[in-house]
DNA sequence: GAAACGCATAAGGTACGACGAATTCAAGGG
DNA sequence: CCCTTGAATTCGTCGTACCTTATGCGTTTC
């Protein structure tokens, strides 16, 4: 599942990042490549690329005679999916997940609506095909089989879209959607009224229906954010 | 502006990462650690800090005995601003420019909402101060003084929303913004609706007027979409 | 005494060379 | 025909040496 195994500096980063973006070392703490190379038992060059990467991030900054400076949480690339799981692995998840499951109804709604007109006949079809399995499997304990089918449902609406910044918010929803199931508050079973949703949200998207579309995704995301009590009072 | 002058690896990615971006290496291109090296003249260790930061950005995946392998336009972190600015600064400008605005007018009328009833009072009041500035530099040639104030406003509204995902995106739309004044149409004066919409979202933002907010950054960013063609039939 | 100058030093930046490891591909044998 | 085996190739890692530059402090100067 995580990235790591893929090289020296992927196993420096798995352990690197999720400590910096968890507060680990507040904004403005100095670390040294030479010490970090010597706390993770590799070279200078693969602690460099390291924190090559880290600079990439917006998570710290490497100047001369200073030595690597953790960044303040505003510069960070916060739309980064490595950064999107190490905060999530962190304490900050609560936060991390508001933040995305506000994201998720800012857009959602309009890449429905995109979809409903740019879809193709064969996302139309995988749209209601993920909707019957959510249906299949929304009650009796199925709440893996229900998670890949809703997952896959948002992801297909995501690209369908037409719109690639959509599109690549795919592995954020599925973040969110799989971090509900599996580490927050989630019932045994599904909530009924969200499978109707998202059935009639397929047929919507399949009678070309754009309004209706994001109606309904606006409904599905309203849930979401009362989920996490996120009001609108 | 640019990231550039960072070291060496960071000039060989000002070189390298827009040829990527601009599709200049077709999806599945093989290129060679030393190669690149000798191509850039800087030593093997400075590129293949190069091609971690490119790695990280999804842009090519690295695999023993193969070589550095570019990947496909889908796989990118589109969301990365040195993308973004890659990609704004080559052929893909004009498709990069309304996947950005079609995600400006999927984010920021909740941005605005959220801004209503988030914002703290210096934070209202540096609003109408841009929303001041518009008006007054909203004819006479003073299209950079109006740009100036125009990202400010929309800058302002991103981070009183609360949202760290919407905060971020305060670059993505200062550079939209910036780019649509200086390359691409703009009329001599700005629209005078444009402004007076400008105007009256920091009335309703003031007044805590959630509702109205999003109404009327709606009526702004479907403006936007119109500017590029981007059209609802 | 305060401000400007300049040097020593500490950290990252760059280069090069050597070896290790893994994966692809082809040759050989069953 | 398939499987095994090995060789070639490219990245991965390491270590060292040297360069570059920014910081901080001591010195000089007004």
């Amino acid at each position: 599942m995580s990235t790591t195994g893929r090289g020296l500096h992927g196993r420096v980063l798995d352990s690197l990042g999720p400590s910096i973006t968890a507060g680990e070392y507040p904004a403005g703490s100095v670390l040294r490549t030479d010490e970090l190379a010597q706390r993770f038992e590799v070279s200078r060059s693969v602690m460099r690329e390291a924190v090559r990467v880290l600079e990439s991030m917006h998570l710290v900054e490497s100047r001369r005679r200073v030595g690597v400076t953790v960044l303040p949480e505003r510069e960070w690339n916060v739309y980064d999916p490595q950064v999107i799981r190490w905060r999530l692995a962190g304490c900050e998840r609560p936060r991390q997940l508001r933040s995305l499951t506000v994201l998720r109804s800012a857009v959602e709604p309009v890449a429905a609506s995109l979809a409903a007109r740019h879809a193709t006949d064969e996302q139309r079809a995988e749209l209601t095909a993920c909707a019957l399995g959510m249906v299949a499997n929304s009650s009796g304990h199925k709440l893996d089989q229900y998670l890949f089918h809703d997952v896959a449902f948002h992801r297909v609406i995501l690209t369908a879209s037409g719109n690639e910044m959509f599109a690549r918010l795919g592995d954020v929803v599925a973040e969110v959607l799989t971090g509900r199931t599996h580490h927050d508050v989630m019932f045994e079973d599904p909530d009924p009224a969200a499978v109707t949703l998202h059935v009639r949200l397929a047929e919507a998207v399949r009678a070309r229906d754009a309004v209706r579309a994001e109606s309904l995704t606006r409904e599905i995301t309203v849930g979401a954010l009362q989920e996490l009590d996120i009001l609108a009072p």
